[in-house]
DNA sequence: GACCAGGCACATC
DNA sequence: GATGTGCATGGT
């Protein structure tokens, strides 16, 4: 980790709040409902997601007793407009069932200790891979970690700040090592990485009026 | 009709 | 360790 490097990312990050603002992430107004969308949201449009979570709160289902009450095929009907719902059911069920048997149903208790040793407990759990567990880490538990998606991968390489075969926790150390430990920098960032993905990065997008324009950059990759 | 969206687990080489 | 595939909906 440069110096020259460090910089470079504080610039990105310096001209994509310029550009777009404060994003407001999680948007959910609880940890439960920042858990439940992150699951929900793997590999999902977030427009699908919140018709989800409406469904789940139409139902009365936002609440960790209502959703270990809730059979698995019931909770599935309801978060079927997100995608792969049975799956995600499953995963749903399987966190609440670790929660409560593990740590008695107290997200203070899931979260409890150093920042690896929280990710390491998230992760163990099935359907909770890397940036699920940073997300939630980062959004309902507000621990400084950064979560890496597959636009800030994209975008950095991009950029040339990581080689073409970087992997996730790679970057993810890269990234913590390269900014100053703070949660909010974290949670501002990954959301605008997310907002600059979407309006420039897709398959048909050009670069015309990036807010990265004239930084070193490879289209082509 | 292909392709993508704020991934993950599993099989296979 | 790297790559491929199923999961499944709704939008472009």
């Amino acid at each position: 980790m440069t110096q020259k490097h460090s910089r470079q990312i504080r610039e990105i990050f310096d001209r994509l709040f310029e550009a777009f603002g404060p994003q407001h992430w999680w948007p959910a107004r609880t940890p439960l409902e920042v858990i439940v969308g992150a699951i929900l949201t793997q590999n999902t449009s977030w427009r699908n997601v919140e018709r989800a979570i409406g469904n789940l709160h139409a139902a009365g289902a936002l609440s960790w007793a209502k959703l270990r009450a809730l059979p698995q095929s019931e909770l599935a009907r309801l978060i079927q407009p997100s995608g792969s719902f049975r799956v995600k059911a499953k995963r749903l069920k399987e966190f609440v069932n670790f929660l409560w048997t593990a740590h008695g149903g107290s997200l203070e208790s899931l979260f409890a200790g150093s920042l690896d040793e929280a990710r390491k407990r998230l992760l163990a759990i099935h359907g909770i891979g890397p940036e699920t567990a940073d997300a939630i880490l980062l959004y309902a538990a507000r621990r400084a970690t950064f979560v890496v998606d597959a636009y800030t991968v994209r975008i950095l390489r991009r950029h040339f700040l990581i080689p073409s075969g970087a992997r996730y926790e790679d970057v993810r150390k890269m990234l913590k090592a390269a900014l100053p430990d703070e949660v909010g920098l974290f949670n501002e960032f990954h959301a605008l990485f997310v907002e600059l993905g979407k309006r420039f990065c897709g398959r048909r997008a050009t670069c015309d009026g990036c807010p990265l324009a004239g930084m070193p950059h490879d289209a082509m990759l």
